[in-house]
DNA sequence: CGTAGCTTTGACGAGGGTCAAAATAAGTGG
DNA sequence: CCACTTATTTTGACCCTCGTCAAAGCTACG
């Protein structure tokens, strides 16, 4: 399959051939595989390098000291999951992986290198950072202001879409290996109650989920059940203006 | 008083004179001010400019189709607030003032012309953004995990170390002209369990709020309700490594 | 000093949390 | 491929935190 990366980063704006070789390799240099549920990184550490995401599911997540857990996001494939170590040096949260996953491994050399010179490619990075701070504010909105349905509804048509901005879809289906319990850790409920939302969301038949797979039917059904609007994506090519024509 | 935007950024590392001089510049060029409770900037908006506070309060925020509203982040004295429109096209919030609010407003040329080969402010803006971002997890965490007394006893902390760093405060005192319901649109609750909420804190000795002023006896007891951890706020000098030496 | 905006109170209700156990599904080793 | 173990999903009963609604005090300011 093509590199999720690339993938996306097109979706903000055209790269060059040189442009996309240079994160090609960049991506391919040095691969690590992670297990099921395993540390990436812990809140603390002071990585030196960043970890894109090639294969498989990863949260990011902070523990209070009672142990209440809150998950931050989910980082699929195409995911940088923390560019940010390129500026501040520890980690105010961790990120653990929630499938068996294959990720790069750059140092911040290797990657000062590659982007050096290239400012398409620096562009399309500081994108894809604002496009995360972006999907954190909906979260916080979800939180604070939306139900139980609305939130599940609206956690599982984003994550459709970005599934499907790095080709992770089949028409109206998707992978989905997330537990009951990891949706109510990200979406600030308990198991039970993510359980029984789950059972209404399918006995009105705007989805199909079962053994880690997701099918929504009627995107705008499901839509309307999460007031769902899309602008905070970003996926409408902001960057088409720096398109590469090679 | 001193320009807060560059106290802010001087958190992170320390600027040369000539950076100094550049932002001051940027920072006084245009300068508008915006009434109490007036958009500056609208959803859907497609803004050319960026608009640094340097006086007064204002909030980012969400609407949903019926009428309930999320606060996102309360902005400050050298906040931003809006530097993603660099990259981003389309606002995919709005920003509303909360007081009489003095900012500047930069055309994106203008900023470009500023930045442009001067590696240590870029890094420093880039860094806020971060910062930003952080604070925004911060705030998933809060209306995910914690209490509502736990939540408002973090914001409070949370705004008093953020005006710390752009010199707003006044030993443990400092101005706070938000409404109780300002603070439970950005809590995710009810005015009215705000209210209470505040009650019991000044109840239990930890706050002291009214007439707009705040003051925090005992900064390690009201941490100990909030369970707060100033980490995330990166105060500790990321950038020092870039610091001018002239 | 009147009026609008904020804060505070009270009574009551509901969405979602808690606890505990049962029913399934998914692994694992033999 | 089966037997056993462990993880996940589902149910049920109960209840608590926080929301709702509405009215009464305050405060601030023209």
């Amino acid at each position: 399959m093509e590199n999720p990366l690339l993938r996306k980063l097109e979706r903000f704006t055209k790269l060059s051939a040189d442009d996309r070789e240079a994160l090609d390799r960049l991506a391919s240099q040095r691969i690590r595989r992670r297990r099921h549920r395993e540390d990436m990184i812990h809140e603390g550490d002071k990585p030196d390098h960043v970890n894109p995401i090639l294969e498989g599911w990863a949260c990011r997540y902070k523990m209070l000291a009672d142990g209440r857990r809150q998950i931050l996001a989910f980082l699929v494939p195409g995911d940088l999951c923390d560019l940010h170590v390129y500026i501040l040096r520890e980690m105010d949260h961790s990120i653990g992986t929630i499938t068996p996953v294959k990720h790069a491994e750059i140092t911040l050399e290797d990657f000062d290198r590659a982007i050096d010179g290239r400012h398409r490619v620096m562009q399309a990075l500081w994108w894809d950072t604002l496009v995360t701070a972006a999907v954190q504010r909906e979260w916080t909105t979800d939180i604070g202001q939306r139900s139980a349905i609305e939130r599940i509804a609206h956690l599982l048509l984003e994550l459709f879409y970005r599934l499907e901005s790095v080709g992770l879809t089949n028409g109206n289906a998707c992978e989905l290996p997330l537990t009951q319990a990891e949706i109510a850790e990200a979406m600030g409920m308990t198991p039970v109650h993510a359980n029984r939302v789950l059972q209404e969301l399918r006995g009105m038949g705007v989805i199909e989920l079962s053994s880690k797979r997701l099918v929504i039917p009627d995107r705008a059904a499901l839509g309307r059940i999460a007031h769902f609007n899309p602008n905070y994506l970003h996926l409408q090519r902001d960057g088409s203006h720096l398109d590469a024509n090679d």
